[in-house]
DNA sequence: AACTAAGTGAAGT
DNA sequence: ACTTCACTTAGTT
């Protein structure tokens, strides 16, 4: 069995992905310069797992060139569309792989 | 405990 | 497009 033991970069990475308003999204490059770590990569790494969804809202986190990223573990599929309509419910729109509007950014 | 590989990136060349 | 950087987690030895 597996035995959930969230780290403390996690909880970090957690409670920041929490402060995403509803309607924004942010990149894992911001995210991490936020809680002081120079490695997105890391970010994602803790986002992967999200023993907390849909509290922590992860499909708020994307890349930082406009793409959605992954969810769930993977960067196409069934998953990313619904990473995408989430978005799209809370208004933040995707077109063509991209985000369309940048200022939907959010910056902390 | 030490090492390796991979992961939802980012930035530089 | 390719390479390098940076940090964590999970698995292997």
């Amino acid at each position: 069995l597996k035995k959930n033991k969230i780290t403390d970069f996690q909880e970090k990475v957690y409670r920041t992905a929490k402060r995403i308003p509803k309607g924004y999204v942010t990149t894992y490059g911001i995210l991490a310069r936020e809680i002081g770590c120079r490695s997105s990569r890391a970010i994602g790494q803790a986002l992967k797992k999200n023993p907390f969804a849909p509290f922590v809202p992860c499909h708020r986190v994307i890349s930082s060139d406009f793409s959605p990223g992954g969810f769930q573990g993977k960067r196409e599929g069934l998953n990313i569309s619904r990473k995408i309509r989430l978005l799209s419910k809370e208004g933040v729109l995707f077109s063509n792989g991209k985000l369309v509007d940048s200022k939907r950014v959010y910056r902390f």
